[in-house]
DNA sequence: CACACATTACTAACTTGTCAGTAAGGCCGA
DNA sequence: TCGGCCTTACTGACAAGTTAGTAATGTGTG
């Protein structure tokens, strides 16, 4: 192979290392994250294979670690895919605060008995990542820690910080715990009442959570 | 080596198909099963091998599979001897009912904090259990069925029947939910407090299910 | 001895990931 | 607009490692 470069101008565009992918790539790559999050839903990520992923876009596993480079990847992308999905349709941008944040938990339950494979994703998923080492491990324990910092804010707010904050994280750990907890007895039967359940106990933790910081007299400052 | 058979009395027990295991087989076995808890605890049933199990005793796999026949019997067999396990140093036989019941379930959790392992065996298994044809399927089903039956009669019991079991139902459903679901996240995140949260949000959903078939005023029968 | 228990050796099925090669898209210069 | 030409997208074959389970063979105990 002949290596002598033209001597002067060498490299007279300053491309870095741009990738410019085709047309239809990003709607291919979101086929690929929906079948992966179908297949690491139900089969969980260690057992869901790539083959598994790939034939339900009509190609083979090595296609889609062309577009992912290792199955870890997938995995990450897929979460992060399902996290913009979920925040989309809610009406500004970010979970709502105050008593609005339980109405939505509520309507949550609510809407998941029609979303069986979302639940069932998020559950095996869940389950999985506290195995030593688990490539979601950290996404899971972030997004409990948000999550619970955001319930115990509205907790807060609502109660006007009568409500110790180290109760209102009690709380608001719990009320995560049962919603969790919920969907994999429903998952794994029927006729639990997801929905009825799940509003019941949020609605008991609150109130005992309130009642608590409801305070015997006045505590206004003191 | 010689073949001939000694001539006359061939076989004189007439046992056609009786096992008689050695001396030690039985603490073997329970050796193998408490290494198979360990290690489908810590990576799941799916991800932990029998090469795993077998060398926490001292053996190869193929030893394993002498003793269990095949992986999933295993899991099968690992499940009963937790089962015995759990209720072998419970005073009677049963898990207690009433009141005693739910201080049972406190001083469960409260010791759960000491018992990483078996938590977090738990808590895999049962995630895993949702998905398509788990062999512990249907005992973790089961198993939610029993429990949820046990705290519902005990909240009839201390309710005088005050409350419809429909109701007391919903709460065992939500009692087992925040337990398990707080389970998971003390693992993700130690500085979950468990036994806490758990003591506070079960008598936060008893009291509230109890006050609710109080009833407002007299309604005895009708 | 006979058999429970165990090993070694092996198979068949899968796993993720690599690699070379192919087909086609899209930009650029003439 | 045509013709190069590099890149993207993908396949098919294969590597290297798992896995559960089987078969043949030892060995020590009852």
């Amino acid at each position: 192979m002949d290596d002598d470069v033209p001597p002067g101008d060498a490299s007279p565009t300053p491309r870095p290392k741009a990738r410019r992918p085709r047309k239809g790539t990003a709607e291919r790559r979101a086929e690929i994250l929906r079948a992966a999050a179908n297949t690491f839903g139900s089969k969980g990520y260690k057992n869901g294979s790539l083959t598994d992923v790939a034939e339900q876009v009509g190609i083979t596993h090595a296609g889609v670690l062309h577009h992912f480079g290792t199955k870890e990847q997938l995995l990450i992308e897929v979460l992060e895919y399902r996290d913009k999905e979920d925040v989309r349709d809610l009406e500004g941008q970010h979970i709502p605060g105050g008593q609005e944040l339980f109405a939505h938990l509520v309507r949550t339950a609510r809407m998941n008995v029609d979303r069986r494979g979302i639940v069932q994703g998020y559950s095996v998923l869940t389950g999985e990542s506290v195995t030593e080492n688990h490539p979601a491990r950290a996404w899971v324990t972030e997004r409990f820690e948000v999550l619970r910092g955001e319930i115990a804010d509205a907790i807060d707010d609502i109660s006007g910080g009568r409500v110790p904050h180290q109760d209102a994280v009690l709380a608001a750990s719990a009320i995560i715990g049962v919603m969790d907890g919920l969907q994999v007895q429903w998952l794994l039967d029927e006729t639990v009442d997801l929905p009825e359940s799940t509003t019941f106990a949020i609605e008991a933790i609150l109130s005992a959570t309130l009642v608590k910081g409801h305070a015997p007299r006045t505590e206004t400052t003191q």
